[in-house]
RNA sequence: GCGCCCGUAGCUUAAUGGAUAGAGCGACGGCCUCCGGAGCCGUAGGCUGGAGGUUCGAAUCCUCUCGGGCGCACCA
């Protein structure tokens, strides 16, 4: 509908003034009083004209008003200082509530068009346990996929492997020297190493399965390596697996090695003339893109940066699997990178514009008013799975979705397992669970639904049941414009205001039991209600409990 | 020093450059013969860190400034 009023009122200044507007603006006001959509485009065309808004706001309000398009409106307003205000008829909404009954109005949208999307998000390195942080960026990741996917895009979720480079090889280490220590042997454990007790459990694993004594370094290397990362992403999968976020395609950095793809960029990169050998290390001239600094590509042991491989991982999902978008979600420390990669995609002339970033700021557990820090002693942050196993999956997805990105979290566990208020989920879990409940009643009363056609909707009058309708008709725009703008977390803000106007309208009015018309208008306000909460609940991932 | 993010009610925070800045928690006061009270209604609480600027209009954009976080590797 908004784009519908976009449009409309383009081509009416095109037909009163002959002029063209550009980009017009339709928002949908804060408050009620000022209609269901609002247009400030009197107030820019004022400066073109240089008439007053005023002025052109009637003009334009009078031309619009004669038109077949007026027919959807109550009313249509100017007001200061040059708005014009647009009233839906209550039988739009109506007709939304019979759409919604009748044909899937919240099945997936078209706007997508089927482009292809990847989404990557997680991407820890396999080195230790996931904690906190990176749950944020899962449902963040996780969520912005789902809304992509409603909106009709082809999404991939995918996480990157870190497998191979130094942090790998000392994670490697780190587990020779534990298996050693168990052994009985006298070794010193490195102080750049990996200090959690993780390590240990998997050194004592490898202990009972395998004998590491006969084998030379390299093989013993190779064999850790594979291990640990192969253990580690058991780990993460199953713990993600816990949260209800399931990565479609897990991708090995080595595999941009072993391939070639890390020799193809390379070569595409010298012909293209951003190469520079200095000090026995390949660099990139970023330099000449703007960056502050060149950037090494190829260490003066010959051995790969994590930049080089990265450029080969962008390259490969670009070229090779021909996304049309792609959206990574990193975490806040990583934002430099971001300049840096795009810089690499120009230099490779594919468009930086079709990369996006989704940067998260950090997450601080909160416990009785003060923040949990790292444990010095073992080295770990509180990981991911105690978290859930504290929370819960549903409480944890809605906490980690209610900021915006770029914003801190506080993550108050006191909070979390409080069942108020304070947690929403529980508040929107328990509408769905109320609106549900009244369905069931009506069913054990043997109260018959009726068909769209033979329902009286006027009946649906108050200004909770129109508030109501009004939130459900706007559902779809608010999602489409959460998508667009990657901020999923409007999703969590949405869902509570419907959570909240539903349990208004349960406290101010009887639906079973009421005259039969009235009772079957609201029991269809019901259902609307509980299929956009269920629209809701399934784009965040949140469970849709039956029973409380 | 340079770069990025954030400063909104006591606390946690929302608001595609729009109209009277919304919520929740906490505080105070009401509401259960009634479809589930994990709920509803109400009261108090704000110069959106500060100063300039752009604009018909600024929490939002620009400059400066103060405070907090995070980056500035031949680590990832």
């Amino acid at each position: 509908m908004r784009k519908q009023i976009e449009d409309f009122i383009k081509n009416s200044i095109i037909s009163v003034f002959s002029i063209d507007p550009g980009q017009i603006e339709v928002e949908i006001p804060l408050r009620e009083e000022h209609g269901d959509f609002s247009s400030p485009a009197p107030l820019k065309l004022a400066s073109l004209l240089s008439q007053s808004p005023l002025e052109l706001a009637n003009k334009l309000r009078e031309f619009i008003s004669k038109s077949e398009f007026s027919k959807h409106f109550q009313e249509i307003k100017v007001a200061q200082p040059g708005f014009i205000n647009f009233y839906l008829k209550k039988s739009f909404y109506f007709e939304v509530l019979k759409q919604i009954i009748e044909h899937d109005y919240y099945a997936r949208l078209g706007i997508g068009n089927g482009k292809r999307v990847q989404v990557e998000f997680v991407s820890a390195n396999p080195t230790g346990p996931l904690h906190i942080a990176h749950g944020r960026g899962a449902i963040v990741g996780d969520v912005t996929a789902r809304i992509l996917e409603y909106l009709g895009y082809e999404v991939q979720k995918e996480y990157y492997v870190n497998d191979t480079g130094g942090q790998i090889e000392k994670f490697a280490k780190s587990i020779e020297v534990r298996y050693d220590e168990l052994t009985g042997k006298k070794v010193e454990f490195p102080s750049d190493g990996y200090h959690g007790t993780y390590i240990i459990d998997l050194a004592r694993n490898i202990m009972k399965s395998k004998s590491l004594d006969n084998t030379i370094d390299q093989e013993r290397i190779d064999f850790l390596i594979d291990y640990g990362v192969g253990e580690m992403l058991k780990d993460h999968r199953e713990v993600l697996s816990l949260l209800n976020v399931n990565h479609d395609n897990y991708f090995k950095e080595k595999y941009l090695v072993d391939s070639g793809l890390v020799d193809e960029v390379l070569t595409m990169l010298q012909k293209n003339g951003y190469l520079e050998e200095k000090d026995g290390a390949i660099w990139f001239k970023s330099t000449d893109l703007g960056d502050d600094k060149d950037r090494v590509l190829v260490k003066s042991d010959k051995s790969l940066t994590y930049f080089i491989k990265d450029i080969a991982y962008h390259y490969e999902k670009f070229v090779k699997r021909e996304f049309d978008t792609v959206i990574d979600v990193w975490g806040a420390d990583h934002h430099s990178h971001v300049t840096r990669i795009k810089n690499s995609l120009k230099s490779l002339n594919i468009d930086p514009d079709r990369f996006e970033v989704i940067l998260i700021q950090l997450v601080r557990l909160i416990s009785g008013g003060k923040e949990i820090l790292m444990s010095k002693r073992s080295g770990e942050f509180i990981t991911l799975r105690e978290l859930i196993e504290e929370v819960g999956k549903d409480v944890a997805r809605y906490i980690y979705l209610t900021r915006s990105s770029n914003s801190p979290l506080d993550f108050d566990l006191d909070l979390a397992l409080k069942e108020s208020m304070a947690n929403p989920v529980f508040y929107i879990q328990y509408a769905y669970v109320r609106a549900g409940s009244i369905l069931k009643q009506a069913t054990i009363k043997g109260i018959r639904i009726r068909r769209e056609d033979e329902v009286n909707y006027s009946l649906l009058s108050s200004k909770t049941e129109l508030r109501l309708l009004r939130l459900l008709s706007l559902l779809q725009d608010e999602i489409v414009l959460t998508g667009m703008k990657r901020t999923p977390h409007r999703l969590a803000t949405a869902s509570r205001k419907l959570a909240e106007a539903f349990h208004e309208f349960y406290h101010l009015h009887k639906v079973i039991g009421e005259s039969e018309e009235l009772e079957q208008s609201r029991l269809h306000l019901v259902i609307a209600t509980r299929t956009a909460l269920d629209l809701l609940l399934s784009l965040m991932g949140i469970t849709k409990v039956e029973e409380m």
